[in-house]
DNA sequence: GCGGCCAGATGGTCTGACCATCGGACCTCG
DNA sequence: CGAGGTCCGATGGTCAGACCATCTGGCCGC
């Protein structure tokens, strides 16, 4: 990170070779940056844009697939108005795939997902107590009674947790913060759910839950933006000293 | 955000239309999450692997495409040892992409940005100030010697700037943090650089800029958690008013 | 022993083709 | 005249085969 890839002592660097697909996506991505191309637009079709650029179809599709895996465009087989690559409208694609992947590959631990979300949940928990509505509230208090059937399946618990916080992101009104948690919880889904499996019994750490995002809402409900921070926080470091603690020792 | 993709009012959903590639990522993402892949393995070539799964080379081709763009293999020319594809040993590649992409196409506000890296950089404050080792402050404090220079470039100093942030959220000790700060960091380069640029004397405000980072390392190298991120708070937004202000009005 | 040279392997790219899918126009029937 | 089904064209999805550029590693000659 202190130097860019493939620098060198002096002012050398190791020479660029750019495939095909790189330039096309260089100039899609210039196309969006100047407004060229925006969100919702429909690109040329593969045999038509392959022409204009001069090179052939499997090497655009190339580029357009990298696209779609960033979540930056949407491909549709098909004819007429519906078929051809858009770009798409939703934000936060792409970003669960890239920290599965990364995780997996160990490049990143439980305990930097865990911490970097507590940096986020905490910010998060601070903005919602200052600007969240009294619907948002509701919405929330909602999801929280459905976690209180006492016949929920684990999984569903877990699902309804990962809601529950997403929800919360959502209110701070912060688009980033709030895909960025979504992701992170997908990436570390399955280990979530190998930490319930591990516990000798989960429902008894569920109660413990239920308390800590009734008494997270009530603070954000209230404002108290310190207040809300702390539960945010402890109600993190408790879940996962439980999870470490189950599996550690 | 709060439902799957094409998900329906009952239990039905969108058949799926799983693509060649997509099957081929699936296969690789299941085998590096079981182990059976690990960073540093090499993939089989091109033309073997596609006969394993019993499809073409391009179809082959379009998934490493992917992989390459989010960072998870590095694919190199040649025969021998070197060429192949390979699972990349170095964390945080794609993520700079994504985010400029999507930060180009709308889908995030430079707000949005700017406050999770406050979110971020706050926590890395708080921990670095926890764990920073005394090499770490002298490679710091080294950086913003190169920044004191009179007859630096205002894009050198906005590289410093950045250099600076990322070696902090190294010291927190979290990769995943400290990658997601730097792939921000890059989304928003060019708009710091145009910020810099309207600014009727930058250099003003990096005299500003250079007291600040000092504080802040100052802080961190005292091991007072809560200074660091009261500097660091005020660092951000001081930054942001005067972008901001230069811009909007 | 050392340097240059050659062969094999691998990725990079292209051409052309065929299939599946979907939208929209058309046509038929009531 | 309207509703329904049908056909056609455009588009993405996939494949096969070929050729080129590049790189490694070993061979050959000096």
């Amino acid at each position: 990170m202190s130097a860019g890839p493939g620098e060198a002592p002096d002012g050398w660097q190791r020479v660029r070779k750019v495939r095909t697909y790189e330039q096309v996506m260089g100039q899609i991505e210039r196309q969006i940056d100047d407004g060229t191309l925006r969100a919702g637009d429909r690109l040329p079709s593969e045999r038509e844009l392959s022409a204009l650029l001069g090179i052939s179809r499997p090497s655009l599709r190339e580029a357009l697939r990298v696209l779609e895996g960033l979540g930056v465009v949407d491909v549709r087989p098909g004819g007429g108005s519906a078929g051809g690559a858009v770009l798409v409208a939703e934000p936060g694609g792409g970003f669960a795939t890239l920290l599965t992947l990364q995780l997996a590959l160990g490049h990143f631990s439980d305990h930097d997902v865990l911490h970097t979300r507590v940096a986020l949940e905490s910010w998060v928990a601070e903005e919602a107590a200052q600007r969240v509505q009294p619907e948002q509230v509701a919405t929330m208090s909602a999801l929280l009674d459905r976690m209180d059937d006492p016949a929920i399946a684990a999984a569903e618990f877990n699902a309804l947790d990962a809601e529950f916080h997403v929800q919360l992101a959502r209110a701070s009104g912060n688009a980033l913060t709030s895909h960025l948690m979504a992701s992170l919880r997908t990436a570390i889904r399955r280990r979530m759910e190998e930490a319930y499996d591990d516990l000798p019994d989960w429902r008894a750490t569920a109660v413990t839950v239920r308390a800590e995002h009734r008494a997270i809402l009530a603070a954000v409900a209230d404002h108290d933006e310190a207040l809300a921070v702390t539960r945010m926080r402890e109600h993190l470091e408790t879940f996962w000293s439980i999870g470490s603690g189950g599996r550690a020792g």
